[in-house]
DNA sequence: TTCTCCATTGCATTCGGATGCACTCGGTTC
DNA sequence: GAACCGAGTGCATCCGAATGCAATGGAGAA
């Protein structure tokens, strides 16, 4: 019943332990056939290394810890699941941690993820400048995802929201529209602010006001109404769902998209690709995102250096804002 | 730059380093003016205990693994998300595990996970019936979520696919649909076999055809043309994504749902809820699922007996096929 | 043939914490 | 006042694998 142990298939295989752990590990110096004949006896016994073992010696787990302050909406999940398969492909396992946004929380997480001898942090989630002290004194490496710390003392990987948001505003300028409202997002969020202030700035007179949202597609709905007694001709929504949720709270109201009034999201979601809502948006290069993030990581576990890196997101156009 | 050990809060204190280990373990005897003393010294150290060598002796990780066969699509990463979350509150970590679907990707991840000394798996991937032996002999408890053991060896918790198919399509015959189509998902997908066989058996001759497809909501849209030339009055896809891409791909074609054909999904996606598709739906109860699967895995590690359980879908009646 | 040299291999120790066992010491009990 | 009890504590050992160092032995050099 106990478990197999590199003893038992040293014994089995007439060498010594430390033997079956050179056979185990990439640089372990063992004859072929001494190697051969370890496998051959590991196989017969069903032994596999136990990596927590291995763990307490080397000091490295290949495990990630990813921070993430929720997980509602549509965007999180894809994030969540994009890393998860980068971080797989590098052989490494994610450990998620979720922080639930409250602040207090963050010092939790962070003892939990210190006990687990995690290799490397991916973070989503802002944490106070005060806690930096805590963070350097875990010694690990730290990437931060579409978060930016103010001092780049921790390298981050972001897509530019600011000038997104910019991007995504000219468009719409450029194509005429002169009375433009938003449906921002949680405003202790730090892609939602940065979108918010990036379409503020580049709006200008171009601004008719701001409704608060929290990001998901029931708000959307919910804020509809408001948004239209500003007499908008273009709604710029700070997400995806939100965009979608403000097309049917319009519809409900008898508003029609693009006709009406043109609407746009952020993130560049897959529900936003859907047909009947084929959202104008600006897409962030999740892909890139995740691997740029990943290799950064690979880089400062291996004592490396590495840079913070901004990417551009996608401007989309969709048929809700024919730009 | 060495990491903070128990025998440096040991000497701190100036107690032994069992003392340390008591001091931080649930049920360690020790006095509560030494525990208090110990718990500065630690805090002032910061000094966290070391799971992975904790886990050596104890044998437990706290770490459950979860297989997931496939991650596209907008049904699993719900899965995954409320699973971390109902483990995370269980005070467990879940490791994420791809296979890929291909069942020889089953022997690898078996092993994998064998490494990680996880103290129970929760797999949605269907393994093939030989793998039987190697699962025993990992002697870790497991719990099939929205699959079956054959032989109920294994316990599980799912949906009753056949018994929900059925349903729907029993409501959809009530209101008189008489022409039914259907859109299958990957034929060796277990959900999408039961789905399928349920359907078809309650359909008897309303069944006017099946065409093929793989749960996208793009194969949707392409096999819209092939589905409406079987003339039918309602078509049954196999789950929300491809419901939403026939009712797209019907739509190119002048088709509208539901005044010139009816549509159902299965799932009860966020997605589905969409109010532009607002599709009628099977709806899993999820939550109960997963908090059942970890009630059951919980169990299991403790020792105790469990038993499969099996859960009823709700339909859920939205316009798409206006029950 | 004898001496190097290097590739293998084994031995002993180590990682950090949990735990059985023995020991201490203040408080009871008779 | 002696024997007893038990909560607290420390000592030694163990979990399973990795690794520095020394030992072995066979091939090649001289």
């Amino acid at each position: 019943m106990a478990q197999v142990t590199s003893y038992d298939v040293a014994t089995r295989a007439g060498v010594s332990q430390s033997a079956v752990s050179r056979a185990f590990s990439e640089n372990g110096k063992v004859s072929a056939a001494t190697r051969a004949r370890i496998l051959e006896a590991a196989r017969e016994l069903g032994y596999q290394p136990n990596l927590l073992a291995r763990s307490l010696i080397t000091g490295r787990t290949n495990m990630v810890a990813v921070l993430a302050s929720q997980t509602t909406g549509r965007y999180y999940p894809e994030v969540v699941q994009y890393l998860a398969d980068a971080l797989d492909r590098g052989g490494k396992k994610m450990l998620l941690f979720f922080t639930d946004g409250r602040i207090e929380r963050v010092d939790e997480v962070l003892n939990e993820v210190s006990r687990f001898q995690v290799d490397g942090i991916i973070t989503s989630t802002q944490f106070a400048p005060d806690r930096r002290e805590l963070i350097r004194g875990l010694k690990t490496p730290m990437v931060l995802f579409n978060r930016q710390d103010p001092m780049d003392e921790f390298k981050s990987v972001t897509c530019d929201q600011n000038r997104g948001a910019a991007a995504l505003t000219s468009a719409l300028l450029n194509a005429g529209r002169r009375r433009i409202a938003i449906l921002g997002g949680s405003p202790d969020n730090y892609v939602a602010r940065h979108r918010l202030y990036g379409s503020i700035d580049a709006l200008g007179s171009a601004h008719v006001g701001t409704v608060d949202g929290d990001f998901s597609y029931e708000c959307g709905i919910a804020r509809a109404r408001e948004l239209w007694a500003l007499q908008p001709d273009a709604i710029m929504c700070m997400n995806d769902s939100m965009a979608m949720g403000v097309m049917d709270g319009l519809s409900d109201l008898g508003v029609q998209t693009p006709t009406d009034v043109w609407v746009t999201g952020f993130d560049g979601t897959a529900s936003g690709r859907l047909k009947r809502y084929d959202l104008t948006t600006l897409i962030q290069p999740l892909d890139d995102m995740v691997s740029l993030t990943c290799s950064a990581l690979d880089a400062l576990m291996n004592g490396a250096e590495c840079t913070s890196q901004v990417l551009q997101g996608q401007l989309h156009v969709g048929s809700s804002a024919p730009l």
